[in-house]
DNA sequence: GCCTCTTAATTGTCTGACAATTCATTTGCC
DNA sequence: GGCAAATGAATTGTCAGACAATTAAGAGGC
């Protein structure tokens, strides 16, 4: 862990990348202690304030945790899949909502990175997987389902295609890149007709994953995206904002 | 914006979380300016120390951005693609890093998404593009070449691939999501042999792109994708740490 | 009109203090 | 000796006040 300050601006800054730095590089291991906050402001020659700031930093990245007390302190933490799932809804979701990113190309995105998981889903999926496919498509067959509820639903019906390829890296990507787009989703209003469409496209790639033909469910995917975005379009106007 | 404070835990938490929802659910918008540390403390009935952690919190996930002066301030921040992909590469780096996420798995995961964006880079593909990647291509096939830089190059190539879709939310899931996996891949070592295995199969990728023959892009990804893992399989013992 | 100086507002940093929490040690009782 | 309660020490969480640094806007002079 470097002790110089380089600039004369944003020590808490600073001392926040020294200490990430530290951190992705290995020098400080998962859950070891870090100096105290007394102990960081000799070495880095700064008030207590400025530590307080810059480990707030990394409290807010959840790189470290804090616990009061005789033993406490500020430790490693461990970045855990359920962390850094929120982090990146977080960040995607404000990307998007910030940028104009129109519906599109953010429907373009999904399908796209949904369909790499179609074979591997077809292949591994167990049970459980397509217990939960077919009880999110029931679920949407409901009648007086708002649109937010279907669009959750859609987003569960697809984390379990994603989840079913069996491969944690693959189910962290994909589902925060997914369910970062469920708040542009939800700006379009589904009619009966459209969510009787939607179901059936899921009732074949239900089928297809079970039957563990993988092209098959790509090429459905594929239609499902077509469908969207032509929703998309001629929804356009509507613009419903969710709040 | 919310101004009860629930729990007796972590004040400054609280007041970001706050903070943070009003900018997600749209109450602050871009660019809008946050009331002054001064306002917030009344607001919040807390000292000036805590209002500031709770800042410092929202700085470091590139929500707002701070001005001194007169009219400074704290300023709900535009989410921009940059600041978006370099958070997601951290926090895909560390996930991957800290929990033996083995080779295997993160190999299949970067490939079946890079996979997503063959048919689409195919098909709008820019000249630029093509000459980024065979430049890549020419960089790879230079002897004497370090195993990073040679990775390096390996990312650099298949960014080109991805922005060849097209689609700034693909490039930017997928990016950071390649980019993660550079320190694991980076623990490969690479013979003279393995070098031009992979350059052989990036001059054909690279011609199937300027083709625009996406089926065949992608299954070469696929055996992009199997020769890679084979790699792993059998240097999987070295555990070259990069440091 | 333009330049300079002053002033006010705001964030950045430091210091000192106290509260809250937690663990280790000591004390006191049996 | 053994166990429970009190004590103390270390550490983070919060507050208050002060000053420095920076920046925009206004005042004044020319």
């Amino acid at each position: 862990m470097k002790t110089d300050l380089d600039d004369n601006q944003d020590l808490s800054k600073q001392i926040a990348e020294a200490i990430r730095d530290a951190i992705i590089n290995g020098s400080l291991l998962v859950d070891q202690r870090l100096p105290s906050e007394a102990e960081l402001c000799e070495k880095f020659s700064v008030g207590r304030s400025t530590v307080r700031e810059a480990l707030k930093r990394l409290a807010a990245q959840n790189l470290i945790r804090t616990q009061r007390g005789a033993a406490g302190g500020a430790f490693v933490n461990r970045m855990s899949f359920e962390e850094a799932y929120g982090q990146q809804i977080t960040t995607s979701t404000l990307l998007l909502s910030m940028n104009e990113v129109d519906f599109e190309t953010a429907c373009e995105a999904r399908y796209a990175l949904e369909r790499s998981c179609a074979p591997l889903s077809a292949q591994r999926r167990t049970p459980d997987h397509l217990a939960t496919m077919r009880a999110e498509i029931h679920r949407q067959s409901q009648p007086g389902l708002t649109d937010e509820a279907f669009c959750a639903s859609d987003v569960a019906f697809h984390r379990a295609l994603v989840d079913g390829a069996g491969n944690p890296v693959l189910s962290y990507q994909l589902a925060g890149a997914v369910e970062a787009m469920q708040p542009l989703m939800n700006m379009i209003t589904y009619t009966q007709r459209d969510r009787e469409r939607i179901v059936g496209l899921h009732t074949r790639l239900a089928d297809a994953i079970e039957a563990q033909v993988g092209d098959q469910a790509a090429t459905i995917l594929g239609d499902l995206a077509a469908y969207t975005a032509e929703l998309g379009r001629s929804r356009a106007l509507q613009s419903k904002r969710a709040d």
